[in-house]
DNA sequence: CGCCCCATGTAAGCAGTTACATGATTAC
DNA sequence: GTAATCATGTAACTGCTTACATGGGGCG
């Protein structure tokens, strides 16, 4: 239920469209949020109704009309409102867990195949995340305000997958003296 | 909608009333998954309609009756099944992490409140973990096979809750240094 | 006397996904 | 020619939450 804010907080940072949002959602706000476009849409039209964001249409040759939202003064207070309310833990829901839960009745290898698939796609993100890292944020200590409360959140996402892989790597020595034991 | 499978998962080890269910989703099954007792109570329904759990009336006296669901055998293979095909990596969700985006809009001091609030919750979190590990997961090399996955599900939280912390203490120092800046 | 625990369920509603629809431009 | 990108939307559906309903037993 904080999509709206997520979107308010996007849009805080820069007027978009929710084409742009839809893309973005695979970018710095969705590492920790998600979206489908149809959702933005619909979402973008309520915040409009509740006077949180304004919309101007902008013409374009040779591409499509669009829509670049704006957040209102309305918006912000909202926004800093929610900001300062308590964040309550969000609900775990990992489906590699359930099977790792109930792994004993495959095979080990059934079980190796299933993490190593997930393990290749945890990594990919982490080194999208470094990349990022080296790239943007290379002098931590010369970020500006808004910068540096981006930093955190990509900092949040390397922590996070860097802990997965430790994890992994203990799952598999469990999974390999499994296998041994047979 | 793998709510289906942590279900069928949590049966497969013990048959269980829905009742119990929701109980023990504040325990083991429930560190990774979480449902209301509403949804779970329709899911049983929809799982022994799909031929995957049968149930038997229990009467008792001096309680209401119950329904004892046990996993059937097409159940059993079902769980397999899924437990082999690829997990993707669970759409990330989380609220506090829009809060530290949209950060620079607020007080310092509104954010550090927000944060010690939230680490709590995470640390008691970690300290439930650790007291599970401590009290019956004392002799790591002594576990069945079955006890050596929940292990395992363990193990995860309490690394992940452990680099939640770390993040938190990265948090808290840029917070104090933006205190000093200003 | 009121509240919590046990135990199950229905009904209404909100949040989110998938499918369908349109239409021009650019790239291979 | 066919797929991808830009750009917005509607409609149907699934998944999940919240509110409401019932009813006995134990506890303070």
């Amino acid at each position: 239920m904080s999509t709206k804010h997520a979107i308010l907080a996007a849009v805080s940072r820069k007027p978009q469209t929710g084409y742009e949002l839809g893309k973005k959602i695979e970018g710095s706000i969705g590492f920790f949020w998600n979206a489908t476009l149809q959702q933005i849409y619909r979402e973008l039209g309520e915040l409009e109704s509740m006077g949180w964001l304004r919309h101007k249409d902008v013409k374009q040759n040779e591409k499509p009309d669009k829509k670049v939202y704006r957040i209102t003064r309305a918006g912000i207070s909202e926004l800093k409102r929610w900001i300062g309310v308590e964040a309550e833990l969000p609900p775990a829901k990992d489906a590699l867990l359930i099977k790792i839960f109930a792994g004993h009745l495959v095979p080990t290898e059934t079980l190796m195949k299933v993490l190593e698939q997930h393990r290749s796609k945890r990594l990919a993100r982490l080194e999208q995340y470094i990349e990022i890292e080296t790239r943007y944020f290379k002098n931590v200590n010369r970020l500006d305000d808004e910068e540096s409360f981006q930093y955190l959140t990509l900092r949040r996402g390397i922590i996070f997958e860097r802990a997965w892989l430790a994890w992994a790597d203990e799952t598999k020595e469990l999974l390999k003296k499994r296998i041994s034991r047979k």
